[in-house]
DNA sequence: TAGATTGTTAATCGATTAACAATC
DNA sequence: TAGATTGTTAATCGATTAACAATC
């Protein structure tokens, strides 16, 4: 069971639907149809059907579903019922930012480690600071489920490629490159000026639309 | 000519293609054909080609496509043939990481100021912080093509909302919330906690695919 | 010219939407 | 029970891929 394939516009759209169940849950909704989700997010009713089916369906006919029930399901399936540990390489300006973002812990993903080729201050509000030459020790030592690449483009698919070899799977790309990675390491690229590029086609091209 | 209308899949690829049509140029190479850009990012030459040909198609039968050319275009087509001023309006760690992001400014967009609640620092780096009292008055008096919104989930809209009164056009939007805005507002989201749980949910479900 | 490769139309594939029987 | 709303199958729509005539 669960072996079935889900696409990826369906996983990519599971962590929308936790946001607003989650958003739901704190206005003390209890019930949720899927015809009134489909209203909030701007999508079918029929969608927001289909997409819980592929997981087996979470409502009751003639009800709707419940909202804290689902929302419980969903972060199953996302896995988010547990901790993950993440190291950051690169303490420049993202990298720092990250380091300092608490609602990542809040949601259970913990940034233990910085790691870089200058070690300006031994910590980053409380989380230290490494030199890169001791990653390959920390993550043999500590683990790490996921490593974020915050570093020059220029050095970030060496890293990468570091990082697959010390057996990390889970790569989350800031740099503007496309990482090349085995099939058993997963990326998630954070495309910052592409996403402004598009900004600016838009802003082009409006009268066109 | 130009009025066909372009579907968000294809227009969320070109900065891709940008990007290796920029590294193929660095890299000294003059022309490419589709079957080896294709090759080059992981998809069919067909898509490549019907991509192009969206926007009236820039090769040379028999030939291929000249580098510099077809970079010229896509630069056109994505409006980087310009200059923008942004604002960044909340000077936390994201908004203090964007404002010191010197490749931004690189590619011609220019933040000219941020904004907070608080401000504890005159200048991050040479970009100027004003209270966001003075939002509206620089607005009005300098324009901003593009607004970033780098605040706190909780009043994410309410800047949103009175950006858009502003008449900023452009919203670059880090906040981890869906921004409702008129139609002729377009807006971009860098939602970083939701690409975070797609990561989880493939490390999770890694064995089912 | 012959070979290569485009631009573009047609075929396929997959994702979204509609419909409705099942059922709470 | 009657009304509501699901889970799921079938129909539609759009995006991707294949094919090939045009042509450099």
């Amino acid at each position: 069971m669960g072996n079935k394939v889900i696409s990826e516009a369906v996983v990519k759209r599971l962590p929308r639907y936790y946001r607003y169940l989650e958003h739901l849950e704190q206005e003390g909704v209890t019930k949720v149809s899927s015809g009134s989700l489909a209203r909030l997010l701007g999508v079918t009713a029929s969608q927001v059907r289909q997409d819980f089916c592929n997981f087996g369906g979470f409502g009751q006919h003639g009800y709707g579903y419940d909202v804290s029930y689902l929302k419980g399901k969903l972060a199953e399936i996302l896995g988010l019922d547990r901790q993950y540990d993440m190291i950051i390489i690169g303490a420049g300006n993202i990298g720092r930012a990250l380091a300092g973002y608490k609602s990542f812990a809040a949601e259970g993903f913990k940034v233990r480690a910085l790691f870089d080729i200058e070690v300006r201050e031994p910590r980053i509000g409380d989380i230290p600071v490494y030199n890169i030459e001791k990653l390959s020790d920390y993550v043999k030592e500590n683990g790490c489920d996921i490593a974020v690449i915050a570093t020059q483009k220029s050095v970030a698919s060496d890293v990468a490629n570091q990082l697959v070899a010390l057996g990390v799977k889970s790569l989350w790309n800031f740099a503007p490159i496309d990482l090349e990675v085995p099939d058993d390491v997963s990326v998630e690229n954070i495309a910052m000026s592409e996403s402004l590029y598009v900004l600016s086609y838009r802003m082009k091209n409006k009268n066109k639309n």
